[in-house]
DNA sequence: ACATTAACGATGA
DNA sequence: TCATCGTTAATGT
């Protein structure tokens, strides 16, 4: 089974398949496959089957629920080079949310068996795993902190510099292929209140707005103005 | 008050 | 041409 050179590069550069033995990373390299997506596909609906973990290879995606009414509210937004999934997996229950495209993505899909073999076989990717899962539930924890007690800018600040976590999500790059849209729905504001939010945070230098995306000018002063005030 | 939705024209890809 | 942006007006809590 051949991968392609994106989807190399994507076990290179993650830190658990380095600690994977030859017989290991053989069988991943043999059930690992990937598929692409235009922008705005949905790649699992809420409620199907969660029966694979994903490395997302390029692009962008979000986690959402889509309300009866047809309005959705978005829990997570994933960059690319990041790994995501496991929750549902370790879980014998349909997938809670849906899994959408928002930029032209394409992602590997390995398969629930292997996943679980992985976590069998091998106690650093189980250490992955558990990382992975604790990382997120902080997350969560801090999110609830900062919409309760902070302003605007600072909740869009957190949402976005949390898109640099390093166990979560490795990528350096510092243009996140966001539209204000998005951004919104991803820190829980309208798309107004959200324009208004990054301009403040581009008047302080610490980002800057461009056509359907941000560029992370300033990450740790990013941080702390999500977290304290500044 | 304050935030949200609706709606508009302008503009970038 | 279509998505996205920046703004204003109307609406809701």
């Amino acid at each position: 089974m051949s991968l392609s050179p994106e989807l190399t590069t994507l076990l290179e550069k993650s830190r658990w398949p380095a600690t994977l033995t030859a017989e290991q990373m053989a069988r991943l390299r043999h059930d690992i496959y990937e598929k692409s997506f235009p922008s705005g596909a949905i790649i699992y609906p809420r409620g199907t089957p969660a029966d694979h973990w994903f490395g997302l290879i390029e692009g962008m995606i979000k986690v959402d629920t889509v309300a009866q009414d047809g309005r959705s509210t978005t829990f997570a937004g994933v960059p690319s080079g990041s790994w995501f999934g496991e929750g549902a997996v370790l879980k014998n229950e349909p997938r809670p949310y849906s899994i959408v495209a928002i930029r032209d993505s394409k992602l590997a899909f390995v398969p629930k068996q292997t996943f679980e073999w992985l976590l069998q076989q091998s106690t650093s990717f189980s250490r992955f795993v558990i990382d992975q899962l604790n990382w997120r539930c902080g997350y969560y924890v801090a999110l609830v902190e900062n919409r309760r007690l902070r302003e605007a800018s600072a909740r869009v600040a957190f949402c976005l510099s949390e898109l640099f976590n390093p166990q979560l999500y490795p990528s350096t790059e510092q243009t996140l292929p966001l539209s204000q849209e998005e951004i919104g729905r991803l820190s829980g504001l309208s798309r107004q209140n959200t324009n208004k939010a990054l301009r403040e945070l581009a008047d302080m230098k610490l980002l800057s707005v461009e056509y359907g995306s941000v560029v992370i000018l300033d990450l740790p002063r990013l941080r702390k103005f999500a977290h304290h005030d500044e």
